[in-house]
DNA sequence: ACCTGAACACCGTTCAAGT
DNA sequence: ACCTGAACACCGTTCAAGT
């Protein structure tokens, strides 16, 4: 857990490593007596074992605290206090972290589902969901987008969009469609806000006065809608575009 | 232009640069008699001046070439012979040059627009540009997209967009809620296009017999689709899912 | 089986020196 | 004003050595 929110010490990178807070025995102290040993080391002095789900979820840490590109080897390394290179005894190599990266978060999508629902409201859930995990791993979005996914935790979206369309009514290949429709949207929602969120954290509010500096010739509407531009109510926005889309998608099921 | 598809010597990292086919003048000949100097030296003898242009030019070609991943300030600068400090001259460090890679790309959106058309039309084209620009620069969208863009060259979509959506009848807010629904579609599909495209690059046919391998019982329709998900017709998903928007447009724009 | 340090071939960028 | 090489603090990964 607290490897998720890495301490502040990670983000720097340049003092030293300090020394681990490891019991520094030169010679091992070989318990002759039976101490019952799981208890006769103090709190959190046992290390826990090096293994790829604690190295995955070091690198999201990571991600959510620096960006991707602040990911390194090194950096999940000392996070997690080894060294570099055993870290390889448990992942190939960096890109096949980030696909475990991208497959951790990728489950935590949560695909909750009524089938008893009318299918609208099922749909919409699906993309909703897609939207909540763009909210709670925002920097780690564009690893997931970048990693496709043919295992399961990337298939089962698919599965439940299929699911939903079928219910609607929709014959295979429109329900394919229908699901890529609903997908994208998702996808391009997500990139939307991740943009949003970059910009918010970079400057305080930053488009508003970039738009004073616009050729008025060029850009009327885009000055004229300068405050409504610069309002971001993702959530509204969200819900506008997926409404047109189950609109549209309901009138051609009631046309089949 | 032929910066824009690099040599393959580019590509390859390890063996050393070959010396440039410059003229390996040890004493600089200088000219006494007037030749006119301009077309004294053969052919590609002279090398054009650097500029942020050309280096932005450069960059594209490695982007496409090898992936953003592969992009490096060095790389750069072996492809346009000069060495890598020369590049900063011209463009302050590696983040601004993505920048600009970002903002040149943006301004090959192609975005013709007769205002006499019907405005689901002129919406269509705009989203239709987006495409395009997707299949033009496949490996370059992650970089366009990763940076926001309040420069004209970013902004004009929106511009459009608002524009059509003016045209359509809606008042301010529904405008820039139907442009970003429209922009999220059209990044979604491009996101969606490169995810198909470097799969394809990577293996023959990806999915197909991946699918083979699932549990039926929760991937039931995915099974069932097996063929139609395999199948890509990404021009007709395209169509099919900018049909559903801008019907649903349209039948707000006729309620209101 | 797991951990590790040294080494190699890369990075981006600062600095001081050249023209 | 523009170009450059050396140097620095980083990278990912191979290899050989330890337990």
């Amino acid at each position: 857990m607290s490897e998720a929110t890495p301490p502040a010490a990670a983000t720097t990178r340049d003092e030293p490593r300090p020394s681990p807070p490891e019991p520094v025995a030169p010679v091992r102290p070989e318990p002759v007596v039976s101490v019952r040993p799981e208890q006769a080391v103090p709190e959190q002095a046992v290390r826990p074992a090096l293994t790829r789900e604690r190295i995955v979820r070091a690198a999201i840490g990571l991600i959510e605290a620096d960006g991707p590109e602040a990911l390194s080897m090194r950096r999940v390394a000392t996070a997690l206090d080894v060294a570099v290179m055993s870290l390889y005894n448990h992942v190939p190599n960096k890109k096949a972290l980030l696909e475990g990266v991208a497959e951790h978060v990728a489950n935590r999508l949560d695909l909750a589902d009524d089938p008893s629902a009318p299918w609208p409201e099922r749909a919409r859930a699906l993309v909703r969901a897609h939207r909540k995990m763009a909210r709670d791993f925002p920097r780690s979005l564009t690893v997931v987008l970048s990693h496709k996914v043919d295992t399961p935790a990337g298939l089962r979206p698919a599965e439940r969009a299929l699911a939903v369309a079928a219910a609607a009514g929709f014959d295979g290949p429109t329900s394919v469609r229908a699901m890529r429709a609903l997908l994208a949207y998702a996808v391009g929602t997500q990139m939307r806000e991740l943009r949003v969120a970059e910009a918010f954290a970079h400057l305080g509010t930053p488009a508003a006065d970039s738009f004073a500096r616009l050729d008025p010739d060029e850009f009327p509407h885009v000055i004229a809608l300068a405050s409504e531009l610069a309002e971001n109510d993702t959530e509204a926005d969200f819900e506008f575009g997926l409404d047109l889309l189950i609109t549209a998608l309901q009138l051609r099921a009631a046309r089949a």
